[in-house]
DNA sequence: GGAACCATTGCACACGCTTGCAAGAGCGTA
DNA sequence: TACGCTCTTGCAAGCGTGTGCAATGGTTCC
């Protein structure tokens, strides 16, 4: 019948543990202390006792005494994307796999929010921060560097000092995907982008215009809304109601590409790839879907992962701390001739 | 030159801002504890000091006193699925509105991992867990309860003391996709199910069984895989090959319904709707593009995350601690006569 | 002017843990 | 027996906070 606050936990504490099994508190800690020096009597009631009373160390007093949380902050905004998706879902893998944990932070809602983001980090005392979205101001980013928190960039591509930047050969891939297209007897070329403007997608826009430059090719370029299906279909609108039809396009997104394809083929009457060719980027779970089947460049997400987390457990920061991946062709269906 | 060991973070504490600041560390301490008694003259003086060196409460600190930690743990697998995504999407958005933060935590690996996660939430003195994916052993829920950590299952649909468990209404739900095929004509019904036996994806087979009984029609019941795209492929090859070739199926699933009816369209040349019926469960955003154009039902991931951390945020706990959602049924163009 | 009250502030303890240090135990050797 | 060595263990300090308690100073009221 009481108003019972809740509010009170109750976790059982080393002294306890130590009581039980008659030993002090320290030898407790050093049970569930890798490397530190117990007998194998003690370490046995130690456990035997933990294990009774449910013991489990506490991760928030641990950090505090050796300065490292074991935290690691995931920062990312529109995280429901299938490719933001799946890099969280390697990154999350791989850093238990190195015995950290990860912190998720939504930056969804206002611009300044990596910021705030950054400064949950420091609060949680994070032992590093991995920005998947967005770009901090850089007296924050300064602020964790400083105070000897890791910093990595996947995909952002300013220079951050200290910090470890990951990103594709964007560039290079435009322009293989424009040979693709060209050997495919494509003769008018289109790149579809969002307008946000991130580096790495301006970078496929400018690769892919200097190869058809080149070539002696104009490339028409058409910009709009977030990198989502929806200004895929307004893309496709804008594109192929032009003039001059384009017969290739290059998507900055598998998402883009998705939407674009659909528009072509439903509200065009169009034929992939008889009509139009296509290439995204990314190579999300539904590109090899049947109806889409789309020809796009894949993102080695464990790659990413792996060189993220890897640079956080070595104990020495290296000088160099930029990392370029390729981005490799998958080949299907949507350009003719694979 | 020198191998310069980062390890050591040199966060800045209070008492250094007290001291700059010209104050005690308890004036600090009271400036960032809303509600305490500070002057306005003291707050601004360590404000600004605060605000000079980059001071930012420790969180892990501050966990440890007040008992409260401030985090939750989202306990997940295949996490980068649709719907997994844009639950998490949900949870991470009202969790910050909360002032709390998540922990991710995947538990792709092996089975009794969420048992492992659990004791991970414990170590981090998590404010509570809410678990996405698979089942937790009776004894280490038991012993979050105990520890006075909250709980929440979100379509698992077992029994926990003290664990809120929210739910869809999945029987209802089927039941009405049942009368919508027969009202779009529909005379041989199948459901396509994965075999994973997840309560609720059951509790869907036996509603549309159910419906179908009293009805007077036997539904034909195919189980394979997990619930995926590829799934659906298996389902599809296995349902339309039959000699009685259903022309109403109802999947567990979205994504089973995705590669299900590609599958019904590129192998075996079936129009859906004319030659096939389907609805699927979830809406997902794939289900609303334009080549699948999918009847399905949508989850109402705002309200359950809601739910969720409303509850998490409440001081008492009520005795009521389940939550049946309902499943709206987004009507578009997989059935006839919608 | 004195009493009563209030807001503010500093002190010191507590939270649960790690770890340096010194002491104790056990043992082999001279 | 005395000595030196290794392994183990307890003590106590400290990590960065929050907060009860008492002291201080200022204001109001009689």
């Amino acid at each position: 019948m009481g108003r019972q606050v809740v509010n009170r936990k109750i976790f059982v504490s080393a002294k306890e543990v130590a009581h039980r099994a008659g030993v002090s508190r320290s030898a407790v800690s050093r049970t569930f202390t890798p490397g530190a020096s117990v007998s194998e009597e003690t370490r046995r009631r130690v456990v035997e006792a933990a294990e009774a009373l449910g013991y489990h160390v506490n991760h928030l007093a641990r950090g505090l005494m050796r300065n490292e949380s074991g935290i690691v902050c995931l920062i990312v905004s529109e995280l429901d994307t299938p490719y933001r998706a799946s890099l969280i879902r390697a990154l999350t893998r791989q850093l238990q796999s190195a015995s950290k944990v990860a912190m998720l932070i939504n930056t969804d809602r206002s611009d300044n929010s990596v910021d705030q983001a950054l400064r949950q980090a420091i609060s949680y005392r994070a032992d590093a921060s991995i920005i998947l979205s967005g770009m901090p101001d850089k007296s924050i980013t300064e602020l964790c560097v400083k105070s000897g928190q890791r910093l990595v960039l996947i995909n952002r591509d300013e220079q951050r000092d200290g910090a470890l930047r990951i990103n594709l050969h964007d560039r290079e891939a435009a322009r293989r995907a424009f040979i693709a297209f060209l050997r495919a007897g494509c003769r008018s070329f289109a790149f579809a982008n969002s307008d946000v403007g991130t580096p790495s997608l301006m970078a496929r826009e400018e690769g892919f215009r200097a190869a058809g430059r080149e070539h002696g090719f104009e490339i028409t370029i058409e910009r709009y809304g977030p990198t989502r299906y929806q200004s895929g279909v307004v893309l496709a609108q804008r594109l192929l109601t032009r003039e001059a039809r384009p017969d290739a396009i290059f998507c900055a997104n598998d998402l883009l590409a998705c939407g674009l394809m659909d528009t072509a083929r439903h509200q065009f009457r169009l034929t992939v790839p008889d009509d139009l060719c296509i290439i995204g980027f990314d190579d999300i779970e539904q590109s090899s879907w049947s109806s889409y089947n789309l020809t796009t460049f894949s993102q080695p997400v464990d790659r990413i992962a792996e060189e993220a987390v890897s640079w956080l457990a070595q104990p020495i920061l290296s000088d160099e701390n930029s990392c370029k991946l390729e981005a490799q062709l998958v080949w299907r269906g949507s350009v003719r001739g694979g």
